[in-house]
RNA sequence: GGGUCGGUGCCCGAGUGGCCAAAGGGAGCAGACUGUAAAUCUGCCGGCACAGCCUUCGGAGGUUCAAAUCCUCCCCGGCCCA
């Protein structure tokens, strides 16, 4: 296993890995517009299936365009497809599908492996993801098992389900941290022959202990010539580590909540921009870092934003985050190729550990 | 001048004889956050030699076993009358 870097083609062009995309769950990354994103330089951008099926609903974004034309966006677009709502909402779950109460209203709606697909469909996905039961951790043995079980019999399903032209689909490996699990998880799903896999179900609860082996044996059962997305991971160690087992996409919304809760991502670590220390800061976020934030703000001034709550405080933290994490990333990817990887690792493990 | 309501911890604001170092909110200080129910949540927030003690509820005195809470006088605000 080792890293490596790839280009992926969809229909709304293509995109360089290893690549971290941003979650725009309802259609935006919070305080940021497409413009924002594509100036920092992001290829792929996130939606979520759970949200948009209920606000605005899946028809109307539809007939708005589908997400490109609605937010405005015309690069990959890549939806996730509830499942991990069945992990954070804990909805009903049975061997059909799942019942959610809204996170709106309350009301209920029902979402099928069939349904997952329709909707993404609708909602204009490039990529689009098969619908999971992502289980936390830990969860007895038998709840990982049938969680492994119903995602294996979903992703059948949503396989034989149409789409449209030009859309992909992912399945998603699941298995706890149970190696085992993890590669039998991972060659059902493989035999469905799916556009790409996901690695769901990690980054729940669980040590990163644990969580390299399930990863490590999950990616040992994919197939080199399709992309391989670890889902929901996104810290710098974490990135790295997976980067280093062969992992190409990653999407998180730590680096946006992160911003919007005050701490920043810098060459030197996490920094706590709320604490009494950077008052009468005049140096920039990260002097290493080439977001527009960091060219024209200081730490003081924009502590002062996120004390008195201007909501500024919030973008220019998400610019910033992003964008530093962007760089991250893209400098692994350099790194792959000239033969610093594990130099690099080495560094960012010493610093984020 | 008369009447009346009020002065509580950094700020706002509950409390109206013991269960009060005193609700709640804000500010302040720190922490958490990983396919977004998160511009959110959690902890601390009078002092100390800290399972106890000390100093606080405008000021001074008093009643009581016990007062932020009752009484007297005084100081300071708001409103009403003159």
């Amino acid at each position: 296993m080792t890293p490596r870097t790839t280009t992926v083609a969809t229909a709304h062009g293509s995109f360089d890995t290893p690549c971290f995309m941003p979650v725009g769950t309802r259609g935006a990354v919070k305080h940021l517009t497409s413009d924002d994103l594509a100036a920092i330089g992001f290829e792929v951008v996130l939606a979520n299936t759970y949200h948009l099926m209920l606000r605005p609903g899946a028809d109307v974004v539809d007939a708005l365009g589908g997400l490109h034309g609605f937010m405005a966006w015309d690069r990959t677009v890549l939806t996730d497809s509830g499942g991990f709502q069945v992990f954070s909402l804990s909805p009903k779950v049975d061997d059909d599908g799942v019942t959610f109460r809204s996170t709106y209203d309350g009301s209920s709606h029902r979402l099928t492996p069939e349904r997952a697909v329709e909707v993404q469909s609708l909602l204009g996905a490039d990529i689009q993801m098969v619908l999971d039961v992502c289980p936390p951790l830990p969860s007895p043995p038998e709840v990982v098992r049938l969680a492994v079980e119903r995602t294996a019999a979903w992703a059948a399903r949503a396989r034989a389900t149409p789409r449209r032209d030009g859309q992909q689909l992912f399945g998603i490996v699941q298995g706890g941290v149970d190696v085992d699990l993890r590669r039998e998880s991972a060659q059902r799903t493989v035999a469905l022959d799916f556009d790409g896999y996901g690695i769901g179900g990690l980054s729940v609860g669980e040590s990163r202990e644990e969580m390299l082996p399930a990863l490590a044996a999950a990616i040992d059962e994919l197939p080199a010539d399709r992309p391989r997305y670890l889902m929901g991971v996104g810290d710098p160690v974490a990135i790295v580590e997976a980067i280093g087992l062969g992992v190409d996409m990653f999407d998180c919304v730590l680096p946006t909540r992160l911003a919007r809760h005050g701490t920043l991502l810098t060459t030197g670590g996490r920094v706590n921009l709320r604490n009494a220390r950077w008052a009468t800061a005049d140096e920039p976020p990260d002097p290493a870092c080439g977001c527009t934030t960091c060219a024209r703000w200081s730490k003081g001034y924009l502590r002062h934003l996120l004390a008195v709550g201007e909501p500024t405080a919030a973008r220019l933290l998400t610019v910033h985050n992003l964008t530093w994490l962007r760089s991250l990333v893209l400098s692994i990817r350099a790194s792959i190729g000239d033969g610093t990887f594990e130099a690099l690792r080495a560094g960012i493990r010493e610093v984020w550990d």
